[in-house]
This record gives C-alpha cells, sequence and structure tokens, in this order.
DNA sequence: GGTAGACCTGGACGC
DNA sequence: GCGTCCAGGTCTACC
C-alpha cells in the first residue's frame, strides 16, 4: 500500500513531527534518514502494520510493506489524518500570531498541529505517564506497556504496536506496578483500560464531540490520573486551546518572561495568555521561550 | 475552596 | 557503593 494524504495548507510534517515529545514515545520511531517517522499500529481486523509516513506536496506518503484489504486502507487513512491534525486549519491564529514577535514565525514554520497518537486511549495513557516523573520515566513507562502488552509487528517481533484498552484490562496492579514500573500510577492505568474496554467511557467520541470545552474538560478531570495539567494537554491534542497546560515549566518560564523571576501560580499562567481567547493553549505552547531556555 | 501529605522513581549530591 | 534529598502532578483527607 501506497497512499497520498494531502493536508491544509500551510503544512510541514517536520514541525508536526517535532511538535512535542511524542515521537519519542513507542510505538513512534522517528525516521531521522529520510525525515517523517515509522508507527506500529494494530487495525481493528487484528492485524499489525508498520506505517511508513513521509513528507509530500502539502501532504504525506503513507505506506505499508504488505497489501491490505480496502476497509484496513480506509481505516489508516482516517488514523494518520487524525494524528497529523491534516484538516486543522489555523488562519486565524496565525492572522494573531502575526502581530506578536514571540510568535512571529508560526506561520511560516506551519506549526501548530501537535503529533497524536491513533488513538485518544494511548494519548491519555501517556498523558498519565508524563505525570509526576521525569521525561526518562515517561519513555520507560511507555516502552514497558508497550513491549509488554502490545501485538508483535509479524515483520520485526521487537516491535509493538501499543495496547489495546482490552489487553491492558487483562492485566492487574501488582504486574503493572512491578512489571511496567508504573508506580503508583498503575491503579490509574488498570482503570481507565477497563472502562474503556468495557465501553462505559468512549474515549474516541471525545475526538469528535461537539461538547463546549468547558464540559469535555469536566469528563476528562473524571478520568483518575487526570488533573488540570493533564487535562489541558489532553484537551490541546483534541484540538482544544483554551487552558494552558500548567506544569513546573510553564511556572518557571511566565515567572521569568513577566515576573522578575518571582514565583507564580497557575492562574498567572493563565492570566499572562489570557488575551489569546481559544487559542490561550496553543500561544503558550508555541511561545519563543529561547531566551528563557538559555539564560 | 484551600492545603498538607502521600504516592514512586530517577538523578544529583555528599560521604 | 550507599544513603539522603529533591523534583515531578494528582489524589485524598482534613480544615
Amino acid at each position: 500500500m501506497k497512499t497520498y494524504l494531502p493536508a491544509r495548507p500551510p503544512f510541514s510534517l517536520n514541525s508536526v513531527v517535532h511538535s512535542h515529545g511524542w515521537i519519542r514515545l513507542a510505538p513512534f520511531q522517528e525516521d531521522e534518514t529520510n525525515g517523517g517517522f515509522h508507527y506500529v499500529d494494530e487495525l481493528s481486523s487484528g492485524s499489525v502494520v508498520l506505517l511508513y509516513i513521509h513528507e509530500a506536496d502539502q501532504g504525506v506518503w503513507v505506506e505499508t510493506e504488505v497489501e491490505l484489504t480496502p476497509v484496513e486502507e480506509n481505516e489508516i487513512c482516517h488514523k494518520v489524518t487524525w494524528m497529523l491534525g491534516l484538516d486543522q486549519v489555523f488562519e486565524s491564529f496565525y492572522e494573531l500570531a502575526a502581530s506578536e514577535p514571540k510568535l512571529a514565525k508560526v506561520a511560516k514554520k506551519a506549526q501548530g498541529r501537535i503529533l497524536r497518537s491513533a488513538t485518544f486511549f494511548e494519548d491519555t495513557i501517556k498523558t498519565i505517564l508524563t505525570t509526576n516523573t521525569s521525561w526518562s520515566g515517561t519513555i520507560r513507562m511507555v516502552n514497558a506497556l508497550v513491549t509488554l502488552y502490545g501485538a508483535s509487528f509479524p515483520g520485526d517481533s521487537l516491535r509493538h504496536a501499543f495496547p489495546t484498552p482490552a489487553t491492558l484490562a487483562n492485566s492487574d496492579v501488582e504486574t503493572l506496578r512491578t512489571a511496567a514500573r508504573l508506580g503508583y500510577r498503575a491503579p490509574y492505568v488498570l482503570e481507565l483500560a477497563q472502562t474503556a474496554a468495557a465501553g462505559s467511557l468512549d474515549l474516541e467520541s471525545f475526538k469528535t464531540s461537539d461538547l463546549p470545552t468547558a464540559e469535555l474538560r469536566k469528563q476528562i478531570l473524571a478520568i483518575k490520573g487526570v488533573g488540570g495539567y493533564a487535562a489541558a494537554n489532553l484537551l490541546m491534542l483534541l484540538g482544544r486551546y483554551d487552558f494552558v497546560p500548567v506544569d513546573s515549566w510553564a511556572l518557571k518560564v511566565v515567572s521569568h518572561e513577566w515576573h522578575g523571576g518571582q514565583p507564580v501560580g497557575s492562574a498567572d499562567v493563565e492570566q499572562a495568555f489570557e488575551s489569546w481567547g481559544e487559542w490561550k493553549g496553543l500561544a503558550y505552547w508555541l511561545w519563543d521561550w529561547t531566551f528563557i531556555e538559555t539564560a
């Protein structure tokens, strides 16, 4: 299979890939030689495929090494379109950003799309695994889940897809705690997998929800292990930028940018980007913090 | 509604 | 090499 998927212009695969750290989490693998990335996915049919995704003219090429059924191809096209936000539009954000020096380059770089996993379940688990730990800890925990519970890719048994809710739901807290070394997060991950597998929580419906962002946020906050930071991060992945994902880094950079290095709280971070309205989270995310990073 | 303490791990640091 | 301390968000109990 080799398929071209168009994107709403402007588009840069490189900007999506490097929009945040997701590319370093399994089953993503960056293709540093050719650009783009590889991703192992378990399809609804049960087939496990390795997707090769590379930049094309205003879009991407999606390839697999095996022939697929039309249904499987259609599923892959829908998933990749979602993962890369190919149909997302940022024109009104770019218009606002044009008058802000710290965001002056976002349109030229075609920034705005944030790399997503194939399912919102996967993104939610990964987000929980970013909380209260170092980035290296997140990579280790995600790798452990994928290796221990993900379906193997037939062409390379070392590659695995992200585990399905049903697979994770069949695990237990002790195994997740000790073998996957999720620590205190183990019961959160198990509960999420069990509710998703049972159908009592339809995470994938959040992708197309027409609920107001505040209401959607309430539903996300109801997930154990998801607090204010994680909810804002997940809303950004859903294309809702009304909240800033305030973590220790946000407190630090906002403190240095606008408060002379004095301690600030979550409300101060939200206030700093209040004027960006529905683009608040994205303005924070793409803000040029270079001076602070190197200070 | 606000706050303190617990949760778990890895890294930095001192000995 | 070992022990101690701290950072990283969220939950729960308590006021």
